[in-house]
DNA sequence: GAACGTTATTCGATAATGTCGAATATGCTA
DNA sequence: TAGCATATTCGACATTATCGAATAACGTTC
């Protein structure tokens, strides 16, 4: 791991966290003297990654992270492949549909379809959530053991009174996941907010996304009709990538580095 | 600059420009040794700003980049006040608008509304267009002449037939802009599509940002209303920043560095 | 299915490079 | 306007990244 470039990205998650953060701010949340954070600072403000904020002598995340981000989602084939086919989710169930990746502890929304009742929502590409709170985050982790125990490592964080904070309840539902090809969640991201959610396989069999279905807590449970939709759109969404059998099987796979 | 950041940023700006590259074509492109590519793809990986590709082992860019750019849109204070005023924009002309910020030779979407007629269109947040070919860029340009100045050093690129390449025809342009606060661009980005953009001021007046409304080539010129209500977009979000008096004034700044 | 070529990855000695303290400049506050 | 806090520059030093060589993994061809 090469210091300075570790200690940059370290920059880059403290402002994601503090939004606005002046040199000596950072430099006494890195335990570091602050000419050395200036040098790292103004490296990345020379490539966009970093901005001083207009008026001001801190400095927040800069533009260029914007168009890193946009050509991150174009690459992503999974995405592309995926969109037609949440699409026609979330009109044959008239829910909400998300499209989601794992990044760390976290399982990131790269894509999303409103529910196509014609009310304002938010877009929530970007978004993320926990893994152990969210059902996307239960797929993934249910096909990533390695992940899994890196995450029990440490005491999982409680978001509404309902998310599950034990690692051997978590567990529990990990074999029925496998066995059902589906994981479901109930209020324990966000209060009143319900998901299910399916795995999506590329040709190794690698379980490199979720697709999810989100739904108001009032509407728990969903119809049975839901399940079925959202099992077939995993299904054809894999198909599309190379993946044929189903529901994939759970093995353990040698992390690559 | 530190040179280790420095070349990771180059890296990532490689993967933005080919999508998927392995660490020998990195090493080319960067005119480095392999392995000195590979320590640094190593440690962008462990913060997942790159990503091993699924099933290959060329990288990509990373998801952590996605979080970080959500949590850049949100940290931006004229973007939060903007957004209600380019809708209200976006309804009285029957318009898509833009709101632009500058990165480098370029202008980034930071905020889209949809033209209100309801057709099919693809979210443009992120999007990024050349400056010299914008009529957001070229209001950056006119309220930033070291910008200008550095642009100007190297030939400009022709994206259309129509795009202006000759630095002296800008500059022209440039006194009219400052004149009317209002800049106008003729198929000069996109063939067949044609924008307006206004000035966005900060309460030290400095130009921070460019608002936009956008239209097919078919409808141009636009009607005197459009003008004046764009107009009236760009003073209202500047007041709401702080800023007064209109248009700005065209002031050479020092570049903070 | 085996053997080759290609590409990724690891390792360790070397010296180039980032680091950090002190000095200076800048900007804010009272 | 003075004083303080914060950003920024500078340069000597030693840590740290670098790069070549060796190894491992991969994919491809016969």
């Amino acid at each position: 791991m090469i210091q300075s470039i570790d200690r940059a990205a370290q920059v880059l998650s403290s402002l994601q966290g503090a939004r606005h953060l002046g040199i000596t701010e950072l430099a006494g949340l890195l335990g570091l003297p602050p000419s050395t954070v200036h040098g790292i600072v103004k490296s990345l403000k020379a490539h966009g990654l970093v901005a001083k904020e207009p008026g001001g002598n801190r400095y927040m995340l800069g533009p260029a992270l914007l168009k890193l981000s946009n050509v991150y989602l174009d690459t992503l084939d999974v995405r592309a492949r995926a969109m037609r086919w949440t699409q026609e989710l979330s009109r044959r169930t008239g829910l909400a549909t998300r499209l989601g990746s794992e990044l760390f502890d976290e399982v990131i929304v790269i894509h999303h379809n409103n529910r196509p009742d014609g009310s304002e929502q938010m877009p929530e590409t970007g978004l993320s959530i926990p893994v152990h709170a969210s059902a996307m985050g239960k797929i993934l982790l249910t096909y990533n053991a390695d992940a899994a125990d890196q995450l029990f490592e440490k005491p999982l964080r409680s978001l509404t009174g309902d998310t599950i904070t034990d690692p051997a309840k978590l567990i529990l539902q990990f074999a029925q996941i496998a066995e059902r090809g589906i994981a479901t969640e109930e209020d324990e991201a966000v209060l009143g907010e319900s998901s299910i959610a399916a795995p999506i396989a590329d040709r190794n069999g690698s379980v490199i996304a979720a697709v999810a279905v989100v739904l108001p807590s009032s509407e728990w449970p969903p119809e049975d009709n839901v399940l079925n939709v959202l099992r077939e759109t995993a299904r054809n969404i894999s198909r599309e990538l190379g993946y044929t059998s189903w529901p994939p099987p759970v093995v353990r796979r040698p992390a690559d580095d």
